[in-house]
DNA sequence: AGTCAAACGGACGGGGTGTTCCGTTACGTT
DNA sequence: AACGTAACGGAACACCCCGTCCGTTTGACT
């Protein structure tokens, strides 16, 4: 069983359940979703079974791992509501959530994943109702097309973690550039704006 | 060894070779890249060996499994670079490659694969090469955007793979969707055109 | 210092995958 | 019909994964 929050940890358990967290966070950040838990032990330098002791299962250490990045897409939602243009503050969440997902491929995942029975299907539901109100006021204050829908900014929370890239840096310049260009497509009445420069990609060389 | 095309092979293995091609491309595109080699020569009727009596490696059967799509993908921009109108040739190639890529989960993925040294990076390559000349016909024209680079549709392909759902018919009516959206932002002077409609994914509910 | 339960980690079982070995089958030719 | 070989397929190999068991270590408290 998990152990308690509120239960008095041994200080080498409290350590080691600190630093398993750390690495895991780094590791699924940078590495995706599926390093193997055993890895994450090795690099924490304790055994895989210590692991398990604080984490029932691998969805529960990714929950517990991401909880602060669920956390501060609420804090991002929150900021874009505070704002005083509307769309301003869409356009913040857009860029704002879509870097953060470009710099957390594991997050990424998760956030998007479709498991509805997911455990974070609740909290990503609540911070997308969120949104609604501020998608209302932004259609009302003209700049965002009347026919967007909440589903088209999943349909661009997908799509961004589709970019993949060799480095962290790589993939968040293109998914600036993507961020732009999706803005560009939500809006009413489009006035072509610069966009973020564009990448290369490890492709055509022409 | 591969089995040589111009050899004459024996009716059985030429019968198993192709079915198993057939099992293989239906496998791949409806489930994803990892689907196992046991699995494709069980659906097939043969043993394991006989997947790599045909095929050297999985690599190689997914290559020869995904040559159609690959010809397919050039034809669509022949067909682009045909038709008078290039900002039409621009969207229709746009508007098919990324269906394709919906109906062919296997093919979307192999298509995007970083990978320089993959035996699929050449004929991207070359395809998304002829593109270039219906780009620069597309700005000359004025509809598309002047700092669009062919990257942006690479970049644009890779997010359309990371759009997930539960059918076949949900992703492909999400990238329609998402397909306009991203029309719509390569624009110069866009004008706000309807949109297909919106998907239900599985989200909030309200 | 002594004690004891909490915490640990190496080894284990069960399952999966790509690929190969080798004894068996069956096609095609005489 | 007989025969040689191309082709076959089940079993095996090597590797990786998740999750658990159990004998050993160690922190905390007297």
């Amino acid at each position: 069983m998990t152990a308690q929050v509120g239960t008095r940890l041994r200080s080498d358990a409290r350590d080691n359940r600190e630093r398993i967290l750390a690495v895991a966070r780094l590791a699924f950040a940078t590495e995706g979703l599926d390093v193997p838990i055993r890895e994450i032990a090795r690099r924490s330098g304790v055994g895989a079974a210590t692991v398990y002791r604080h984490f029932e299962t691998k969805e529960a250490l990714l929950a517990e791992a991401f909880a602060e990045q669920m956390t501060a897409c609420s804090a991002v939602v929150e900021e874009g509501l505070a704002a005083a243009d509307p769309w301003l503050g869409f356009r913040l969440v857009v860029e704002r959530l879509m870097e953060m997902h470009a710099l957390d491929r594991g997050f990424a995942r998760v956030f998007t994943s479709q498991v509805s029975q997911s455990v974070f299907a609740a909290d990503r539901d609540r911070t997308l109702r969120m949104l609604l109100d501020l998608v209302r006021r932004a259609k009302e204050a003209g700049p965002l097309r009347r026919d967007f829908v909440l589903e088209d900014l999943v349909l661009a929370l997908m799509a961004n973690d589709g970019i993949r890239a060799e480095s962290p840096e790589i993939r968040a310049a293109a998914s600036r550039r993507f961020a732009a260009l999706m803005i560009q497509s939500f809006m009413a009445d489009p006035v072509p704006a610069p966009l973020p420069p564009a990448v290369r990609l490890p492709l055509t060389r022409g």
